[in-house]
DNA sequence: GATTGAGGTAATCGAATGATTACAAGATGG
DNA sequence: CCATCTTGTAATCATTCGATTACCTCAATC
């Protein structure tokens, strides 16, 4: 007894023993899974087995689908990278037609950076990469995204570099405090975690917090808490 | 008629016979090159053979002396954040006792921080422990070194948590930027990495390159890629 | 209604790795 | 000299994990 569990999909209580879904949307689901995963324990802390429970399915069809941990990790890198370009290409377009001034732009960056903590995995996978740079495949895939954004803020949103400087900074800070599980201390002893916590994500605290602590939806870890095959 | 087995053992025996040191040397060699080995591949991507060799011991040593991995990486966390804050402390002394102005004193803080890169895995072993929160006493131990880093800028040095926050992000980028190797890419095609290199680094920047570059005697990885027992 | 091919898994393999055990050799003190 | 403690290792164990293989089971098509 093992698999099967869980899925108790609606119409069909008793079974459900496997419903077959086309590659392509297996594809999304294990990417999304994976994102989670990887964001949570890292690429080398993570395992395929992890992936698979979260995304319902088996370990081996995980490794098949993408040919290697290390092809899915890059594959789960480069769909948080370009998530976020697309977001900040979206709302520079949207300010340059609105007439922002430069702070404008960058408030609104900042904003839509926060945003993304809505899939705690986008951010969390991208930072995971940025330290993987031992792995070589990983490295070249992260710095190649980095400085993208780099291009992007600078060319497209016109930045200086100092300013570009300052808001990655923050960025990294971001996902820094979230990476160490910041947030969980929030009502800790420490009157100071608060105050730190408030400076660092400003408006956005609010968002931030009911994301990684409520995380309702986020099953991710709690599926590929389990073991692996039979027990 | 070769006299078969014709020992050249003149003048190098090539085999180091094996001198013995004290446990308290051997445990500050152990944790001068856990340090190296895990900054590098983090505390998964690690493994107690490459940091056993790395110091020129054999692997079961290495888990006897700290009892586990774990241990072995908690200590050199702590002592990568002992190294940070007795180094800020100083900063902090000498510099209140010239009488310096706010922004003095951080522009001194800020040197000193990029100046423990000439250890590059106090820097690394740190990010590696901020980013490894899901191992509990490692999330737990760089928590409470972050916290105590904040408080040290606040309570000692006196900044306003947004100025603290400020100079926190710099750093988390400084970390990132070393973590994904960027500065092996300074001399690549695009001509952005010059540009943010300088602009992260500034005034540092020759000795973040001399250091992560040059790297002469960071023999931590080459010792340890090797394989494990007898070959 | 066979064939075929795609979705999917159980079983298992082999390598890696943290940990343990048993033992060896040099120091140290009486 | 002998007992004992310390430093250190070889051998090996038990898991874990990514990958592989061999198979199963539908669904569509001829």
């Amino acid at each position: 007894m093992s698999s099967v569990t869980s899925e108790q999909m609606t119409t069909d209580p008793a079974k459900a023993p496997q419903e077959r879904v086309s590659a392509a949307v297996r594809r999304e689901q294990i990417l999304a899974a994976a994102s989670g995963v990887f964001g949570e324990r890292g690429y080398v802390g993570a395992t395929t087995d992890q992936v698979a429970q979260a995304a319902g399915i088996s370990q081996p069809y995980v490794v098949r689908m993408f040919g290697s941990k290390e092809r899915l990790f890059v594959e789960v890198l480069d769909r948080a990278l370009g998530t976020l370009l697309d977001a900040f290409r979206a709302v520079i377009a949207e300010s340059k037609q609105a007439g922002d001034e430069q702070d404008a732009l960058m408030t609104k960056l900042g904003a839509a950076y926060a945003d993304l903590i809505i899939d705690r995995g986008i951010l969390m996978s991208l930072m995971q990469g940025f330290v993987a740079g031992h792995e070589p495949a990983i490295g070249a895939k992260a710095r190649a995204g980095f400085m993208e954004l780099y291009t992007l803020l600078r060319n497209e949103a016109g930045f200086e570099p100092d300013l570009i400087v300052d808001f990655l900074a923050h960025g990294m800070l971001f996902n820094t405090l979230i990476a160490m599980r910041m947030i969980d201390q929030h009502d800790s002893d420490d009157p100071c975690i608060p105050e730190l916590l408030a400076h660092t994500f400003r408006t956005k605290l609010d968002i931030v917090m009911n994301t990684v602590l409520g995380a309702p939806e986020q099953q991710a870890t709690a599926a590929a808490s389990r073991t692996r095959t039979t027990e």
